[in-house]
DNA sequence: TGTTAGTTAGCACGACTTGTTGATTAGCAG
DNA sequence: CTGCTAATCAACAAGTCGTGCTAACTAACA
């Protein structure tokens, strides 16, 4: 994702109004690397502007979205995460906590077999599951 | 997934009770690599024995998955899909049409950087998006 | 044959996300 | 500064996917 000022910068270019909740969730995501709900997105943002609505903090996102500024990631497990680190990354996921981590994979683009000629492979995208160290520790 | 014939009796020694409706999903099941949706698949049973409700699919399917006879694949895109294909495999999906096909990757265990230290990794999940041959054929 | 699990219809609910409406606020161009 | 208009908000509804529940009926299996 660009930084909040860039962001602002590109919102004002593509006629968007720059108001105070965008930038507040522009400046939520910068550098978060939580991947975080809109839900949770939205707690952390009422905390500092009580007031702001759910709605509107989902509707930041799609905009973010659909500039190709974040990423949203179903992990299949409830609600989509939003991820401002758009490189080309794969994640790891605690089946226990829930958390979610980026993680690097140097040996892409895969090779695979199978049933699939001619299809154009545009993106991969990889998850690992497991336990992460802190809830290793505990169950132990 | 086990043969019908198998699942018959696993069903059997398990208590649960081998009615029609359960046979009928396991042969639909059986070979079966359309990765159908609860829904696509009740409808298919619907044609061979009408009056079948889709309660009692979503029920039998979550009775194999809980067994280990399914896979469940959440793709982000809606329902469930469910797979009887139960080898260690991946999947290649059309953004266009949707369908999805099994891929086998041979480079697994695959090897990530991250800050993740001491995460022990269960499985491995990959998607590959893009567009199939038959799409790339149609857009032409 | 009897017990009991399974099935069904029907309705509801829950989680997540989007749509709508109508009133209010405020960004920003001129 | 002013005015147009987008944005926000509250409130409510709706849609999708999946599950829960009940009550009545059916049928598997001991
Ligand atoms: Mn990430
Ligand atoms: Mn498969
Ligand atoms: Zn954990
Ligand atoms: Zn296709």
């Amino acid at each position: 994702m660009k930084t909040p000022e860039e962001l602002v910068a590109r919102f004002r270019e593509q006629g968007y109004k720059v108001t105070p909740q965008r930038q507040l969730i522009f400046r939520l995501l910068d550098g978060n690397t939580a991947h975080p709900t809109a839900e949770t997105l939205y707690e952390v943002a009422a905390q500092q502007m009580p007031g702001i609505s759910l709605r509107t903090v989902y509707q930041t996102l799609s905009e973010l979205s659909a500039m190709g500024e974040v990423q949203h990631i179903d992990l299949g497990s409830g609600a989509v995460r939003f991820d401002p680190n758009v490189d080309d990354h794969h994640h790891v996921v605690c089946s226990t906590c829930g958390v979610v981590h980026d993680v690097y994979v140097n040996q892409t683009p895969l090779h695979f077999e199978g049933d699939v000629e001619g299809f154009a492979v545009h993106s991969t995208r990889i998850v690992f599951s497991g336990e992460c160290a802190q809830c290793a520790h505990l169950s132990a």
